[in-house]
RNA sequence: GCGGGCGUGGCGGAACUGGCAGACGCGACGGACUUAGGAUCCGUUGGGUUUCCCGUGGAGGUUCAAAUCCUCUCGCCCGCACCA
């Protein structure tokens, strides 16, 4: 008898699997088709726990679907521009795109050893220039249907490393790389205007039943959908109309102050010449020094200056103070909110901080405010007062009818608006696709012609602390011709937000080699929608917002006949240990390639699946490793054991039964286990269940073809989890196709029957006792068979029996009094 | 504050439309084989005052029957957070 020895059977299967092309696929009318796409890696150096998960995950649902006559798209690729690799520049010398090739070739390897079913020829890398060729093109779409555009805007600013900074590269206000004080820098930047399908990504969320509740409630707030009035104020000053965005135009006639942000477009020209034209000079520069997450935050507190200037409440031409706040937002409405402290929280917290009056214009159902004696806000529904002609409406009713008005008179307008704010993709950095941009100083901004493309990333740039882009400096590529005029142009030096990759990536798998297309229409149009979708619920807003936007945008460009990309989503837990996310500060790592080593892929995978439903978190446990290399050792021995005897002679048939019984309807529950729900952890517990009653009953006389429907079906099952160990059995069975191209099983009804059923013996919901009973039994002779039990018989002394309640061939309950 | 999720043995986790709570695995204990055991195999393993009783964070309720449904409550995790 030989041992399971996985260092010798991996790599061979992982070899011949790879000679044979056995996960390649082709478009194929005759099968349905079954896109399995999990979250392509940012190639950072080497696999973790999380994506060895989020692979055997996918990789289960891929090999089952395969088995299951689905013609299955599983593709792999990089999602590989980014920062790291540029910071690795800087620090190590070595260049981005070496760096990033050679983590690829190292994660790659540590795939192919998991024994993923990759189709590897469909393979892709973002930092390809046949892949962000078309990025660009992507690009050039977007601009064309106006959705690209350029607007200054306010960013970080790095005043010692000269350039500007992503949000997660500002840490506590200041410069993750040099530490310097973080400011804001209004400079021009390229935008995506997301802000345009705000709706429809609000709307289609309801299309999505395949996706959990979370990441749609994420994305719906995200979007952030409020309904309410667009007022407009007028500056006393300058007769400048102030538009003013509300949900609450039913608490107009209650403003008594005006507050902007301190960044807003007036504040200089309405504070200016006034007595605190100063005062308001300082407030603003405390303000952009902040960033936004202490500015904005519920602890800070509110804090507010004066500007010296007047504004006109246009339903009733009261003459109200302005004021700009650090709770008031630029970019959120119109900058500019109404103050009403009677009827909302901040306004009142503001307004008492500063003296400002408060006027009640709602008051509660039956009651009367005294605006000297309220102590807080009064938010709810009620009867306006103070309110001109809409005294005495109910404030719901109220909300509408001013809305209504106010359209009339023209002093406002009902409006939609969205917490979504319009998608930031210029990076000014070096590792990322080109924005296919040129500046002419006779045609101004010109897009690069499609034929033009892709923009080549320049390989030779100097690398340097600076932290500004290499592409500034780069001659060769900064300067070029106008496309329209001929004449000197300059390019756009700034890179696309990596989003924008991976953005499209799910595309590029149906037609991964195409050099005239993005894709071709027709293999698009055969494998999209993605089915299955796998990942990391940390990119449930940013990742899946962006990709839905993407696939709209090319859905109403002509070029995907999709309305989302995802069917179904499924978001995969995190691996713990000790209680805490594997993290390098805690210690706690595990590394994939040491458990591959000790105990081999097949465990590694088994374990990860066995251990966790997928979505929920996964608390590793070296203990659980060993269990699960065990139980694969039980297969093996049993396996070998009983291989020798597929050709025994009948000798029991009622083990027979016995045994066919326990193969169907471990097939049933494994199938049901990983087709409607997912849940590995139990189909995998019903295959040990499996081999436990094989085991228990390998001595007796079981009949050669019995033996072989079991172990059969032992390893097709086990298959999808642990494929080389079931492929190494399947061939040492005699089999010379490979165990990947296998059907999976189908319970067989009558082999499941039972012949007899057990059934609970409750009196008065207690369990009193069981029997055992021919299957198929009455609920009339299942009671009688209850009322005789021995054990019943003694509790009912004395007493009345109200009712007898059964549950076919399952529970009598008696109850008794 | 708002939204989402979760509380079950020593641990990870089962229990589908209410119907035997604790499947499967880990750990622990006992035994067999053994020079040895951190290998393998077999057995036991929720708790207790053990014909029976108690047990799914807690308190009520609905029901013949509740981990599962309802009400209240406590605790933890995640997301958003002055959104006008």
């Amino acid at each position: 008898m030989t041992h399971y020895d996985f260092k010798t059977i991996e790599p061979k299967w992982q070899k011949r699997w790879e000679e044979q092309k056995l996960y390649k696929v082709d478009e194929d009318d005759k099968k349905p088709k079954y896109y399995c796409l999990e979250m392509f890696p940012y190639p950072s150096g080497k696999l973790h726990m999380g994506h060895v998960r989020n692979y055997s995950i996918g990789d289960v649902v891929a090999r089952f679907k395969r088995m299951k006559g689905y013609n299955v798209l599983h593709p792999m690729g990089w999602d590989a521009f980014g920062l790291p690799a540029e910071n690795a520049a800087i620090k190590h010398g070595i260049h981005p795109a070496k760096w990033t090739w050679d983590n690829i070739t190292n994660m790659r390897n540590q795939l192919k050893q998991l024994g993923i079913s990759y189709d590897w020829d469909r393979e892709i890398a973002t930092c390809h220039p046949g892949y962000y060729r078309w990025t660009q093109w992507f690009f050039l779409k977007l601009y064309e249907r106006g959705l690209a555009y350029r607007k200054k805007s306010f960013v970080n600013w790095c005043p010692s490393c000269a350039t500007v900074l992503a949000n997660e590269q500002v840490v506590d206000g200041r410069c993750e790389r040099c530490g310097a004080e973080i400011g804001k820098k209004n400079l021009e930047q390229w935008f995506f205007k997301i802000t345009e399908y705000a709706d429809q990504l609000l709307e289609d969320l309801k299309k999505l039943p395949g996706w959990p509740e979370k990441v749609k409630v994420m994305q719906e707030n995200w979007i952030g959908r409020s309904e309410g009035v667009e007022v407009y104020f007028t500056a006393e000053k300058t007769g400048e109309k102030i538009p003013v965005f509300t949900t609450r135009p039913d608490t107009i006639y209650g403003v008594t102050y005006l507050v902007l942000a301190p960044e807003h477009p007036m504040v200089n020209e309405l504070a200016s010449g006034t007595p605190y034209e100063n005062e308001v000079r300082e407030f603003q520069k405390k303000m952009e020094k902040l960033n936004e997450i202490t500015r904005t935050s519920t602890e800070t507190e509110k804090e507010g200056v004066f500007i010296g200037a007047y504004a006109v409440n246009p339903v009733n031409n009261e003459r109200i103070p302005i004021w700009i706040a650090n709770y008031v937002l630029l970019d959120y409405g119109t900058g500019a909110v109404m103050g009403v402290p009677a009827h909302d929280q901040r306004d009142f917290e503001f307004a008492r901080k500063y003296g400002l009056p408060l006027k009640v214009v709602i008051n509660p159902p039956g009651e009367s405010l005294c605006p000297e004696h309220i102590t807080q806000a009064y938010v709810e529904e009620g009867i306006l007062v103070n309110s001109g002609m809409f005294d005495g409406m109910n404030s719901m009713d109220a909300i509408k009818a001013i809305g209504r008005y106010m359209e009339e008179k023209g002093i406002g307008k009902i409006k939609v608006n969205y917490k979504l704010r319009d998608w930031l993709i210029s990076r000014q950095r070096y590792w990322g696709a080109p924005i296919p941009i040129v500046y002419c100083q006779k045609c101004g901004i010109v897009p690069v012609p499609e034929d033009q493309l892709p923009v080549m990333l320049p390989d030779d740039v100097e690398f340097n602390p600076k932290g500004t882009s290499p592409l500034l400096d780069c001659e060769e590529f900064l300067n070029t011709t106008c496309p329209i005029c001929g004449g000197p142009a300059r390019r756009e030096t700034d890179t696309m937000d990596t989003f924008m990759c991976s953005s499209w990536y799910y595309y590029r798998y149906t037609d991964p080699r195409n050099d005239d297309k993005p894709f071709d229409r027709e293999k698009l149009e055969y494998w999209m929608p993605v089915d299955q979708y796998i990942g990391g619920v940390e990119h449930a807003i940013l990742h899946l917002m962006y990709s839905r936007f993407f696939n709209k945008v090319m859905r109403d460009a002509g070029l995907v006949h999709v309305d989302e990309p995802f069917t179904n989503l499924l978001t995969q837990g995190m691996v713990l240990k000790e209680g805490a996310k594997m993290s390098k500060s805690l210690g706690n790592i595990v590394s994939p390639e040491e458990i591959v080593e000790k105990y081999g892929a097949d465990t590694a995978r088994l374990f990860i699946l066995f251990a966790s439903p997928p979505e929920k978190d996964l608390e590793w446990s070296d203990q659980g490793v060993e269990g699960c290399y065990r139980f694969l050792q039980r297969v093996w021995r049993l396996v070998e054991e009983l291989a020798p005897r597929v050709k025994d002679p009948t000798a029991d048939e009622r083990l027979d039964r016995e045994v066919r019984r326990l193969v169907h309807k471990t097939i049933k529950k494994v199938t049901d286990d990983i087709e409607e729900r997912f849940n590995f952890n139990t189909a995998i517990s019903a295959i040990m269940e499996m081999v436990n009653g094989l085991n228990s009953r390998k001595e007796e006389s079981i009949s050669g073809p019995v033996i072989k429907e079991a172990l059969e079906n032992l390893l097709v099952m086990l298959a999808p989890f642990a494929p080389h160990i079931a492929e190494e059995l399947w061939e040492r069975l005699g089999h010379e196709q490979s165990i990947h191209l296998m059907s999976w099983p189908e319970a067989d009804e009558e082999a499941m029957a039972e012949e007899v059923v057990e059934v609970v013996i409750q009196v008065n919901g207690k369990v009193r006792g069981k029997i055992t009973l021919p299957a198929g039994i009455s609920e009339e002779e299942m009671k009688e068979a209850a009322l005789r039990h021995d054990r019943v018989l003694p509790l009912l002394e004395g007493k009345n029996v109200v009712k007898v309640v059964t549950v076919p061939q399952k529970l009598v309950n008696i109850v008794v009094k």
